[in-house]
Parts: C-alpha cells; sequence; structure tokens
DNA sequence: TCGAATGATACCATTAATATATCATAAGGG
DNA sequence: CCCTTATGATATATTAATGGTATCATTCGA
C-alpha cells in the first residue's frame, strides 16, 4: 500500500537538487553518492525522465544531466505516470470479469472518490513546491557534504 | 497502485451478502459460486474475518459464517487492516536510512496529507453504508442468479 | 587515445499478491 | 457408525511488481 514508490522518491530527490542547482550538469555518480542511491538504478531513472524531456542529458567527461522542464510545470503525478502508469487505485480489482455491475458498484465509487481527491493534491505537488518547502540547502548544512559517498545501500532495512 | 486489493474486495463482497442475508449460514461453497471467487482464497478469508471476531463459524454439515459483528460497526478500513495492516501510503520509502529528514520532508507531508484524506473516506465505508448504496438484490435481478456459477478466473485479464 | 560519462537493454533477486492443496477436526444424516 | 459436508490451520505454488545490477555501445573532453 505504498503511494510514492522507490524510483519515483529518487527522482524527486535528484529533481529537487537540480532544481537548486539550475545551472549545474550533475553527474549520476556525484547524485548517488550525495542521496545514497544505487548507482545503476539511479542511472535508469535519470535515462527515463531525460527520454520524457524533464532532464536534458550531456554525455562523455563532465557530462550528467540537468532540468530541462521548468520545476514548476513538474507534477508528482507526472513522476508517478512516467515510472508507473496513471495513478489509478482501482486497477484490476474491479475489472469487469470480477465486478460486472462497475457503474453502479459503491465500493467502486468510494475509491475512485479517495484516488480523485489524491491525484488533485499530486497534481498540485510540484519540483519547485517541493524545493520550497523545504529548508535551503545552505542552512541546513548539517551532514549532507560530509557523508562519505559511500552508498551505505546493502543493509538497505527492508519494513522498518 | 492498488487501493483495494483482492481479498478486501471479496471480503466486502461476502460480508455484503452477509448483511443481507443476516439469517442464513452461508458456506464458503455457496458463496464462491455466487461471487465467482476461488474457494480456497474465499475460505482463508472467511477464516480470518472468523478469527478476527467479524464473523462466526459453524462447522460440519450446513456450517459456514455469519456475520458476528454489527454491519454498521465493519469498517472499509478494518479489512483493509485485517488483510493488509494499517493503510499506510509511505511505508518503506521514507524510512530513515533512506530519508533522514523526515520530520521535514515536504513530499512525506504531502504523502501523509493524503493518506488522512483517504483513511477518513475508509473509515466512514462500513459494510452497512455499502449495502445501503447498492439497488437492493431483490429489484435489480438481472444475471446474479443465472450466472452459471462457473468462476471465469483462469482468463484473469491482468492488467485490463 | 584514454577515461568518464550517458543510451539502451538484459538480467537477477526479493517480496507481495493470488491463489491451491492438504491434513485434521467437527457435526449432521442415513 | 460412517459418510459427506463443512471449517481450522497451515504449507506450498505461481505470477507480477519492485528494486537493483551488469554490460555493451557510443560520445566527448583532456
Amino acid at each position: 500500500m505504498n503511494l510514492i514508490m522507490r524510483d519515483t522518491d529518487y527522482a524527486v530527490r535528484a529533481l529537487c537538487y537540480m532544481a537548486r542547482n539550475p545551472e549545474q550538469v550533475a553527474s549520476v555518480t556525484s547524485l548517488g553518492a550525495r542521496f545514497a542511491i544505487p548507482r545503476q538504478y539511479l542511472r535508469r531513472i535519470l535515462q527515463t525522465l531525460a527520454r520524457h524531456q524533464i532532464l536534458e542529458s550531456s554525455r562523455g567527461q563532465g557530462g550528467g544531466f540537468k532540468l530541462r522542464k521548468d520545476p514548476s510545470r513538474i507534477l508528482l503525478s507526472d513522476l508517478m505516470g512516467v515510472f508507473h502508469g496513471a495513478l489509478d487505485f482501482t486497477r484490476c480489482v474491479f475489472r469487469s470479469a470480477v465486478c460486472p455491475n462497475q457503474a453502479s458498484c459503491p465500493l467502486r465509487k468510494t475509491v475512485k472518490r479517495i484516488e480523485k481527491n489524491a491525484l488533485l493534491e499530486l497534481r498540485a505537488t510540484t519540483i519547485a513546491s517541493l524545493v520550497a518547502g523545504q529548508p535551503d540547502d545552505k542552512t541546513r548544512r548539517k551532514t549532507p557534504e560530509k557523508r562519505p559517498a559511500k552508498a551505505r545501500k546493502e543493509h538497505s532495512a527492508r519494513r522498518g
């Protein structure tokens, strides 16, 4: 019952960073180290975002990614859509074979109402709004830079 | 991205039926046939509900299940909790190892807000309210009884 | 030309979802 | 009394989704 998946979450972090550092071309290696995200996984994520015109990429030495779209036009709902398709709380369960009276089914109506409200909020949340809601990078600098870029992913406490 | 899982959905159907037929002791076989739900799966579901004091069971010939709790006190959120634990849209993703600034993280706040609203609706939805929202069994009898109780589950069009 | 970077994509491991199967026990009916 | 129909408990199987890794090709700057 997870609303935001890991890939979406990782994407958000990387995008927020890029929004706060718009001039910089950020490489997967540096971003992965900074946020402790597995390199190859993050790489696939950013490549996907580039294919969707959200990022632009440059190859070769000194290459990496930067924003192509304005942060205020990158909706959380878009990102979820990129990685998992459009939000659909009723996928499968209410498919016609199982639930023949789709139109009237009150359970479906309830779920659809919840979904609609969730979608409104997800569309109102953008990279820009997330960055704005966050303390500025310079003000809260406690551990970020001194984290030894070691990606402690292995102990990956699931269900923690 | 499914809010209601199959087991919860199956449980809702069985419970709604029992709410509409309070005197009847319903066997897994009859319910499974009526709603085209796999027998053994439904059985495990109802056994779980019995363990949670939502149903009472009787064994042997003529046995089966009936409601123990009043339909208006069986919340949709409860059922989800029985099968999948309490609703938690932020499970795992925001665990501390990955998201160190849990308190301030604006993404987390957004998700928590969505979750809170969803929970309000899920708690407002009961077996009683679902039954009330549904046309009475006798009035809408179009296909229900003539469905040949054959459980067309195999073609199970996933992602449909 | 070397090395650091992405593009594309195939592969792998774990977990969750969705069942199915089985052994034991209980209870009613002939 | 035993057969059939039930549930109680639980182990096993199957499939898809999730999270992550590896690799080959290409690009580009020093």
